[in-house]
DNA sequence: CTGAAAGCGCTTACAG
DNA sequence: CTGAAAGCGCTTACAG
């Protein structure tokens, strides 16, 4: 096995020139040659363990065949079904993947570099809540590579896809509001996407119920953004009978300050956490929340994206099928009767 | 701004050969010009929006400046300060980090090919937990692409740099020990590494003091692992009290499950879980684990990364510093008494 | 049915 | 101080 063996060498072996060798590899042209000529290169090929070099290909062919994948916070569970979603298109149509965060795109980073340049990557499928810096955004949209948002954008500039984070917020309420509770507060990330499209969700539910909705509070992402809501929450007069949490792990964080504090949840409290991931299932109390179509949402990225290189974009949009679910579990009930009545205490 | 432009363009524009151009873009030959052509050269690659393609920049210079990390499970939480380690000393030293899942490798697969060809990847660091196929593993053997396992190999036909799974393990079974625990368990993982060092030093930890170490109980990973360890533990003669689990989420898994069959953590059973992650804090009763160096983990390996491809491999071996760290929470206590002195009773 | 040649965009000796 | 040229490995019209 020869490590290095190009077209060249695998052509000198089998005594045709290198137009036949790729014409083999590749199919597409010289397709009719000799059976006699075609397993003599293919014996070559294989003797010296042929792999083709994808930066020539890349650069002859004026495209990678790869894709970018960039999400804020990589570890975040809620990836897992849109990752899976992504690669199974990709391939489907012959791309690679690979991923990377978004911190790793601060200004004059390398891979900032790959993603600006052409050449390696052919367009990028970016997701972000809002901490991406506003330089490295304005780097990527002066580049000719095209870019898909999986989030909504209100000034459609750049092609976007998203799961429906308004309506997930709303089912979310209305479970609530359907167990009686009538003081539900709304919890967790930033002023930004998806975060304001599910707080408007909330909105939404407590108006058609005649409710008044509470003020967002935006205390960010993770467990530690659960527990500071659950605290903000305890600091104002009335605690909820009910908290809808924009983000699954502060959902959990909730939770768990909730059982540091002594506070019944659910009886005393129902929390219901956005994203369907499996750490829901396994906290105790089991966390009810509102599934969302990740997995959809990389198939149909991957089609804009497909769209969009072939010069025909699709309508930007929100994924309609299939719809946010509600997943009940132990982490809601119906309110409690001695506070919707009356609704005081601590 | 011209999006495609090349050097070629900018030299048009500028009145220079691309020589030239290449040379105030990379610094390295032509380095005394006059200023004035270097302005008029800088003021071209402006006014153009200049990004050099990559592709081409990899084909010539043989080195496309890129690694790909390969994991198992990505959303396994223990690697987010992996990545952030690998990332750090990625781009210290000019080079870009692309992801992609194991899974994501199958015979045939586009990621596999781009992982496989030459050109685009420069070299490859891979996780695995025993669950990637031989067939691919053995794909990337047979090219000259350098691999670096991030984990203990036997053999050691291939580099590898690997936290101490085994220190690890035997520091959870001490500090269970000095809790007067005898009769302790170890569940999670497969037949492979990391799991079996993980089980060494478990037992390493029983024998020296002299307590009779139980078969390690296969389950694999995630939350489910956990679920059915403790069915595999309660179909048994005896609850053992205390267990150690070889994977942080089945760990998780095992406190639900715990839970839900009424028994009692840590009071009836202690729990400590390997590797610590955010959500060992976020579960109750908190999830006692210990902590590993993952971050520097991903450092060393990119530096023996590094000295593979400059032709003077380093020697492979386990991380010692910082070593394994025990964090206490609240899933271990002393053992129950009337259990350590007749050991009896579920 | 097969080969010679151009060219993708870059870097780097080499010549002047 | 600057330019012309070769060549990285591939694909693809084009010629025969």
């Amino acid at each position: 096995m020869t490590p290095m063996a190009t077209q060249k060498e695998i052509a000198r072996r089998a005594g045709v020139s290198v137009s036949v060798v790729s014409a083999v590899l590749n199919g597409t042209t010289h397709t009719r040659m000799s059976d006699e000529t075609r397993a003599r290169i293919e014996a070559a090929i294989a003797e010296v363990g042929y792999v083709p070099n994808d930066a020539a290909r890349a650069l002859r062919r004026q495209q990678a065949g790869t894709i970018a994948v960039v999400v804020e916070k990589l570890e975040n569970p809620a990836y897992k079904e849109l990752f899976h979603g992504i690669y199974e298109a990709a391939e489907a149509r012959g791309w690679a993947v690979v991923l990377g965060d978004t911190v790793w795109m601060r200004s004059g980073s390398h891979f900032l570099a790959r993603l600006l340049g052409r050449g390696s990557i052919d367009a990028i499928l970016l997701r972000h809540d809002g901490l991406i810096d506003e330089e490295a955004l304005a780097h990527l949209r002066a580049r000719p590579t095209p870019v898909v948002l999986l989030e909504r954008q209100s000034d459609p500039q750049d092609p976007w896809v998203a799961v429906d984070d308004s309506a997930a917020a709303r089912l979310a309420t209305e479970h609530l509001i359907e167990f009686g509770h009538t003081d539900i507060a709304f919890v967790g990330g930033t002023a930004g996407q998806p975060s304001t499209a599910r707080y408007e969700g909330y909105v939404a539910a407590m108006n058609d119920a005649r409710l008044s909705p509470r003020e967002h509070l935006f205390t960010g992402f993770g467990a530690e953004s659960g527990v500071r809501g659950l605290t903000e929450l305890r600091s104002g007069d009335v605690l909820p009978t009910a908290v809808v949490v924009a983000n699954v792990m502060s959902a959990v964080g909730l939770l768990a300050a909730a059982a540091d504090a002594g506070i019944d949840v659910p009886r005393r409290l129902s929390v219901v956490g956005i994203h369907d991931v499996e750490i829901a299932d396994v906290v105790r109390p089991s966390l009810t929340t509102v599934r969302l179509p990740m997995r959809a949402l990389g198939v149909r990225a991957v089609e804009e994206l497909s769209a969009l290189l072939s010069g025909a974009p699709m309508e930007p949009g929100v994924i309609a099928d299939p719809p946010p679910q509600v997943i009940a579990r132990s982490s809601t009930a119906p309110a409690p009767a001695e506070l919707t009545s009356r609704s005081d205490e601590l």
